[in-house]
DNA sequence: GCAATAGTGTCTCTCAGACACTATGGT
DNA sequence: ACCATAGTGTCTGAGAGACACTATTGC
């Protein structure tokens, strides 16, 4: 006689994060079932053991059915668990972040997607305050020292472009020269023929994109002791 | 009629680092039961749902009743899942790392636990050597910018020792005077009245804590752009 | 020419590392 | 006295930030 097991609820999110306007968005969707029915919540779902091959392509299909968008850059922010935070029982999430250009949202079409502010979050379902939150906390930090500011561009962008990201993620002004050697200290854009001109009556401003290589992975300052 | 749905099998590991002669080396246990019985594997188990707060509570469980140690650190590492990682199903692991003093290790006394320098580990259950590896890296990457090798040390130590473990971490020598500068910059240490003799014939070496403040934060180290 | 922004040359000030020195114990 | 390690004063070279200058567009 198998004694009854009590279940753990399997779930993954994805914190969805864009830049507009120097302001940081994440994509919320309202729920459409209980619990918290028509509460906004984080993209997510259980996951399907017997489709996803781990969780972080389970974040992958969340997004693609909920907000049909394929994150440049998607990687694991940390499991939230307990016993209160999801009212059908002790549950887990594996939480993953996702960053998109504002622009790849809009294409996306997808109506029923929210962009709230970080600062100024609306209520939301479980514990996806403090979700997003940690994400929050995360993309800041890691914006101190690494390339991960790059996947909130587009595909192609300037240096100015490119530092006004920064400074808006840091929520500080930057010195010009300081940070171009920086770029190119780091070592991971490179220039691209053609330039940039729409911006109006000044000097136009030379593209760049991310190495290709380079394009899944992280670059860091050096840094330390 | 409620459909037979797949299940996930859901666990917590710990990865319990350590530095003994300035290797570094991880905790195992040789499981006892099928699948893998006989084999090295990361003390973990079941999560609990009846009993643990969370995977953090989980992992605190595992340590104490497979090791009997209460480490001064613990911090989520990352959650690992897929169907083939466990020959029993679709499974998760919640994974923590958690950093001792080496005598802490003696001192619990757990014959049964084994230490392997992590640069030559045997053969593993699971996928734990990716774990451990995963592990070692994020360590060693933190080791770079943070107050997280003071863990390794004991309660109290000197900054010559200090700067050993760092060294020992890090795989490279560093400068005295810019480590003593960066160490009291971060003002992380208190300096305790007694002092430290046992070294032998030469100039004894002040002894420092932890701030009992910042017992259980990291320090980090200003850096970037 | 003028406004506006892109991009660079250069100076200075700060800080990290190197070195040498002093301090303090044991033998 | 001598050795070994702890701890500090100081010099220098590299790098970050400030500033000013040049470059290139639209009007």
């Amino acid at each position: 006689m198998q004694k009854m097991m009590q279940q753990v609820v399997c779930t993954v999110d994805v914190v969805l994060l864009t830049l507009q306007d120097s302001a940081l968005k994440v994509a919320l969707l309202k729920r459409g079932r209980a619990p918290f029915k028509d509460v906004q919540a984080l993209p997510g779902g259980y996951i399907h053991p017997d489709t996803d091959a781990d969780t972080r392509d389970a974040a992958l299909r969340m997004l693609a059915q909920k907000t049909a968008i394929q994150p440049p850059y998607l990687e694991q922010l940390a499991t939230f668990s307990g016993p209160a935070r999801d009212p059908r029982g002790w549950s887990i999430s594996v939480v993953y972040y996702a960053l998109v250009p504002f622009d790849v949202i809009g294409q996306a079409g997808q109506a029923d997607v929210t962009l709230a502010s970080v600062d100024k979050l609306p209520r939301l379902s479980f514990d996806h305050r403090a979700i997003v939150n940690t994400a929050v906390q995360r993309l800041r930090g890691k914006s101190q020292y690494s390339s991960l500011p790059c996947y909130l561009a587009g595909e192609a962008f300037t240096l100015p472009q490119l530092q006004r990201i920064y400074e808006a993620l840091m929520g500080e002004a930057l010195n010009k020269v300081s940070f171009r050697r920086k770029m190119v200290e780091m070592d991971m854009l490179e220039a691209i023929a053609g330039e940039f001109s729409a911006a109006g009556a000044h000097r136009p401003a030379q593209l760049y994109r991310l190495k290709p290589e380079l394009r899944d992975q992280l670059t860091l300052i050096a840094r330390g002791l």
